[in-house]
DNA sequence: GAACGGCGTCGAAACGCTTCGACGGAGGAA
DNA sequence: TTCCTCCGTCGAAGCGTTTCGACGCCGTTC
């Protein structure tokens, strides 16, 4: 193994000087940079990960702390684990993944043995068993989403309730008078996991506010699940004509359930969900949204990790404001009927 | 924080006998290590990941590459990612989680670094740029599927080819006489994987010995894809009784999209599915299957790589024989019609 | 009863890097 | 000219473990 004492030699300098013009802590000058770049090219000097950690107290690895439960919809929580790697290594980092097996006590073992400098902690839930623990640990974190009480803690997420309010202004803009949330799955809501409860909030809120009927369901993530709400919704509400998604395997299956009642969508039935951009889009017809911007969260978060390790201030909440973009299945009421 | 030397002054002995004791490398008096463990307890000691690292040369971590390839099946993919993640906590090891957007100079760079003592790679194509890599670099490692020239690297997987033929040979003695394969998306194919081609390999061979009339066709994971490859195969093949699908997101869709047409499963067709038994047995009619062992292959995976950081001798190739669970998707042809 | 071999423990030397204080020299100010 | 400052570099002291050789002690063996 060539070592940083290698480097120097070869490039006639002294350890520190090739340390520092590598971290760039103290000024170096361009003549011996330039050399010291050679040797380590030369030699293909790689810094030994365990020594940096070991005298700098930074190990550059940041914690990924992802529960797999049941009803989460997966493709989605990757996309945050691709965004977050992606905008660790953009700063030098690198990440270890966690899932739940271990409990809490996975989170205390990465970041008292100082495997990890930071953790970015994922599927919050109101009330997560993991808030004490990150309040007295000594690593810095991020959440994505919120509990019910944030205060001490950094979090980051889409707001939600926002998100499921904009949804019903922008149906009752187009004259729609009794509107139904389709949410998560039943498990989702019963382990009282934040993002769900919130759009549901909103989404209610909203509405009565605006004199609304309106309506929330829980639904499973099949097509038969979906079937089965479609064919209720009309039964118990035959006025419906405008419907949120918030379950993202579910609004394909829902549009072609309820054409297949008979209903067309956006002439019959508007619809609109809360999804990531990109699954909105490459829908045979695409989807009337407001965007899950996992990408820009997943980084953000990487950001505000960076920010807290380097000591400097960062808000407790970040609420991304929500962003719909209208397609093709939302349309005025009675447009054709 | 709490080190070793204060655990040992706290029990009254040498650092290296609680070293020792932790590590059990050296045998240790009864009464000492527990002794030094009541000290660990009491002061809250925990090794220093990064000082372990460098003393012992090993970093207890393992990579996981796993690149993001358009036409994945995400949820697989991350069953995959747990089960190596759980195995790994079994043997005391963390996971780092590498996704290819580094390209391979982020295999390098975990090697090099120590950061990693081994590498578990996923998606592996048939011709994979990573292959020349792993060769050279000095940290041991485990395909999780096969590239076209295995030599000198350790591999496991499920046997897709004789998955493939287990497959028609379960419709060839139910009768059925002309059957086709619903496989992987395109691109899958394009990029030559190794697992899609194999299965076809396997389903074109199996059927072409017993004289079975087959086809093999790439669709791609959407609902409108399923419903126009179920019209296609039907308007060009009326004959066809057993279709095979190997491709995770489509099996719910062709069923229905099948039904639709008026067939009934399983009186008019049989269908087996390559999927994971969890996603078999979950669907509204049970789905004859050939299990893709995720939990199996991941903690295998970790297995090997633990043997050969043992420096013991491991197989090249493991290719875990296909199981195929009748369910209710599969009949005998013409029991009905 | 002397020699021997384990067992259990200790001390010290790595492991490869970062960082702190120091220092020579060049340049600017007085 | 002298003094001070700042830039660029060096040397040495850690960082917290592991591991190797050594050593004392006790129980065997002849």
């Amino acid at each position: 193994m060539v070592k940083i004492t290698d480097v120097a030699r070869h490039a006639g300098v002294s350890p520190s000087t090739v340390s520092y013009a590598l971290s760039g802590k103290r000024p170096i000058s361009e003549e011996t940079r330039l050399r010291i770049e050679a040797s380590i090219h030369a030699l293909g000097y790689r810094p030994h990960a365990g020594a940096r950690a070991l005298a700098s107290s930074r190990s550059n690895v940041l914690a990924l702390v992802v529960p797999f439960r049941v009803g989460m919809h997966v493709p989605v929580v990757m996309q945050f684990a691709v965004s977050v790697v992606t905008a660790a290594r953009r700063h030098d980092h690198d990440v270890l993944l966690l899932t739940q097996e271990e409990g809490e006590e996975g989170l205390r073992r990465v970041a008292d043995t100082a495997l990890v400098d930071a953790l970015i902690v994922m599927d919050v839930q109101l009330h997560d068993a993991r808030l004490p623990l990150l309040r007295v640990l000594d690593r810095p974190s991020v959440l994505i989403g919120f509990p019910a009480e944030p205060a001490g803690l950094t979090c980051i997420d889409l707001d939600f309730e926002a998100a499921g309010a904009a949804c019903v202004t922008h149906l009752a803009e187009l004259g729609h008078r009794c509107v139904a949330l389709v949410g998560s799955p039943p498990e989702v809501y019963l382990r009282e996991t934040g993002f769900a409860q919130r759009v549901a909030h909103g989404f209610t809120a909203a509405a009565d506010e605006r004199g609304l009927v309106s309506m929330v369901h829980p639904c499973g993530a099949t097509q038969a699940a979906a079937r089965e709400m479609a064919q209720r919704l009309l039964t118990e509400h035959p006025e419906l004509t405008g419907l949120v998604v918030h379950n993202e395997p579910l609004v394909q299956p829902l549009i072609e359930a309820f054409q297949e009642l008979g209903l067309r969508v956006p002439e019959d039935l508007s619809l609109v969900a809360i999804c990531p951009d990109e699954q909105a889009e490459q829908a045979p017809l695409p989807v009337t949204s407001v965007a899950v911007p996992t990408a820009e969260i997943g980084a953000e978060a990487v950001e505000l990790l960076m920010r807290k390790l380097d000591r400097l201030p960062v808000p407790e909440a970040t609420l991304l404001p929500p962003r719909l973009t209208r397609r093709a299945t939302t349309a005025p009421r009675g447009l054709h009927g």
